[in-house]
DNA sequence: GTCAAGTTTTTTGTATACAAGACGTTCAGA
DNA sequence: TCTGAACGTCTTGTATACAAAAAACTTGAC
């Protein structure tokens, strides 16, 4: 986007935040990040703006940068509009999308099957992610596409966690066939309701686990 | 958020943008800007990055930061997606909003008529604004609100433009009273659909705004 | 032993200095 | 006159220097 250091460098770092190698409220040192990276302060600051404006990281004037994980209610509301952007996405992309979408949207769901047969979780995983940003991109609307991608990114660490529980998977793939069928068949309405009840499900899955983990803890 | 200067400046920065006071790919020169705001380059730097985050700026890499105001087409993605958040908020603040609030949202109401009525254009905005605020927060979902008050902000000066057409006042106030009616029966299927299409007409409304003003310029 | 005020030490925020890439200009050659 | 390459200037990106504010530590009184 602008220069190249503070660029790569906001990159790692959000990669490394969204991965879970901070813990919240760890405390990020400017001059520590610059050795680390071998660079001077001012790159690293520049980073730490764009994760702020992200949302990773929350700067506290005069106090320093602080990783800021979201909370379980805020995850449950992230959760919450993700299905509703999913659910306007697929919506418009029912009214809009091409035929040839609609192939890759089917190749895509194919190799979902295939891989959760194989029980490869990796291949699973890309070609979910495909699954969905087709469905972004059909929606004919740039700026939804790049707002739903946004926040689809920020949630990944989150739905691999729920996807663990046990049925999961295959419950996700009849979503997926359902929602596929709503397109074919250019159900707008259809499209939406079981696209937002996909991705809620999600939300709620994931609300079940941490409680799960929760009670698990005590 | 972060610093005191780099703050300021994003802020006065950024209103000027929205204000129209660059016109788009007009060049932000880091020495000019920080010669205007008697500071050293580094605040200004760190505003327009922010600039950048947000959207309002585009920064190539070696070249510079340019204003980048949204064309026609981004322009009518916005207004989809604003749609689609104000349709959730609603859906959502008809299952969980107060009494309190539907009072308050009464209120607004009532005012936003009796500017209509005194053509107080000022007054109208303000309580038009605070109406649409209610329901984002009332929506229950802190996230949703966020994200719904920062697209608002940013198609603000828009929506001013799009509500000058002849009879579009009268007509908003109108849909204005669906919302509330669904809201008041907790109906969330009905106060998504009115919803939505209040805030779609806005963007129809510009479209036809820009395509006139086209025609004109001919 | 505890609490508080003063001082030292860190750390952020800003200014300035320096390096390197992009653009414009000029001058030579066809 | 047009093309193109070398040079010079300008602007961005990064490093460093400095100032101010907050945190941490010391010291003294109770």
């Amino acid at each position: 986007m602008a220069n190249r250091h503070a660029d790569t460098i906001a990159d790692e770092l959000e990669d490394m935040i969204l991965d879970g190698r901070f813990a919240n409220n760890d405390r990020l040192d400017e001059v520590q990040l610059a050795q680390r990276f071998s660079v001077s302060r001012t790159p690293i600051r520049e980073a730490l703006q764009r994760l702020t404006q992200a949302g990773l990281v929350e700067q506290i004037p005069r106090r320093g940068a602080f990783v800021r994980q979201p909370g379980a209610i805020e995850l449950i509301e992230m959760f919450e509009v993700m299905a509703e952007l999913e659910a306007a996405s697929a919506r418009f992309a029912a009214m809009r999308m091409t035929d040839a979408a609609l192939g890759d949207l089917n190749d895509a769901n194919e190799k979902c099957l295939k891989a959760m047969q194989d029980q490869d979780a990796d291949s699973y995983y890309r070609e979910n992610e495909r699954f969905h940003h087709i469905i972004y991109a059909q929606s004919g609307n740039s700026f939804l596409e790049a707002e739903a991608k946004r926040l689809h990114r920020r949630l990944k660490p989150f739905r691999r966690l729920q996807l663990r529980l046990r049925g999961r998977l295959r419950q996700s793939m009849s979503e997926h066939e359902s929602i596929l069928e709503a397109l074919a068949n250019g159900d707008p309405e259809m499209a939406a309701e079981v696209t937002r009840q996909h991705v809620a499900v999600q939300g709620e899955k994931f609300h079940h686990l941490i409680a799960t983990l929760k009670i698990a803890a005590e």
